[in-house]
DNA sequence: AAGTACCCCAACCGCAAGAAA
DNA sequence: TTTTCTTGCGGTTGGGGTACT
């Protein structure tokens, strides 16, 4: 029965000629000039309206994915990844509620990122995504590995600002707590304390839950409101000789100094290859025994 | 050079909630 | 109040590109 229903709506589909696949040049054109003339909305009249022979679905999603006038391209940045890592941990796949405190993205950009890199570390570490171990190891080494690497990027290339509020900014305060401020979005600064961490060697930060954190964590986007994380991260102190998650201590001191991700300049992928996986395959190890 | 495997991402699908008739 | 339509969301798929053998 379910195949004659579809074949009756693949029929119904042929009859209005509706064009199903990649969309065409004239396709676009066609729908942001209609959308530039009568705005948005309404979109199955919208699509037959524009002459385009998609469903009103295809038309929107379109719009939203990618003919946007706003719609960021290219690379996840470390800020982005850092905050999607945060905000999934907060709310899971509530993609759509996510992608408002990364503006630019869409919804499924952050999906698909979500799929193919994070649930890839996952499977390489032979852990559920939604396993505490894999969420441990999230926060407890990726995060302050993310938050590492934006310090050091920025160090070497921003001169210190004074306080933009209109800007997201990652500085480190009197007790090196790191913290965000501002409305999300996608550049941080470093703040002009000397403490901030630029060193190659990664060296060794000792990480521990927060409690509490600078009540300038973010501002919600939609209610204006400042989020405080319930549990984070911070170094405890300047100089530190282990990162502790709660599967063990890591001591990056007795690596080897080339070890991958200990290098800087790494690109967002390549902190979690093949040695990281085995690296913390053999922590996961450890801890469960 | 050819074949295969894998990755990424645009697009589709089904469902649910809300709005309009 | 019920039905129909529209919109939005999250999950899934398939094609193109790239890396590997």
């Amino acid at each position: 029965m379910a195949i004659e229903e579809s074949m009756v709506v693949k029929g119904s589909e042929e009859e209005m000629n509706l064009r199903r696949g990649p969309w065409t040049v004239d396709e676009d054109l066609s729908l942001i000039n209609y959308i530039a003339n009568h705005g948005e909305g309404r979109w199955n009249t919208l699509a037959h309206s524009a002459g385009l022979k998609r469903t009103g679905k295809s038309c929107r999603l379109r719009w939203l994915n990618y003919l946007r006038p706003d719609v960021r391209r290219g690379d996840i940045t470390l800020e982005e990844q850092l905050l999607i890592l945060e905000l999934h941990n907060q709310w899971g796949n509530r993609w759509s509620k996510i992608a408002q405190y990364l503006p630019g993205r869409t919804d499924n950009e952050i999906k698909n990122y979500w799929r193919t890199r994070v649930q890839k570390h996952a499977k390489h570490l032979k852990c559920d995504i939604n396993s505490k171990q894999f969420k441990d190891t999230v926060r407890y080494l990726w995060m302050p590995r993310l938050v590492e690497r934006i310090q050091s990027a920025a160090a070497t290339t921003t001169v210190p600002t004074t306080a933009n509020k209109s800007s997201p900014t990652l500085s480190t305060t009197t007790n090196n707590a790191y913290t965000y401020s501002n409305n999300l979005s996608n550049n941080f600064e470093v703040g002009s304390s000397s403490t901030a961490a630029s060193s190659d060697t990664f060296g060794t930060h000792e990480v521990s839950p927060i409690s509490d954190l600078s009540s300038d964590y973010y501002n919600d986007p939609i209610s204006g409101n400042n989020h405080i994380p319930q549990d984070y991260y911070q170094p405890s102190q300047v100089n530190y000789d282990c990162i502790t998650s709660p599967y063990g201590l890591f001591d990056f001191q007795a690596m080897e100094p080339n070890t991958p991700w200990i290098q800087s300049g790494d690109t967002p992928d390549s902190f979690w290859n093949v040695d990281n996986n085995i690296f913390l395959q053999q922590q996961l190890i450890n801890d469960s025994m």
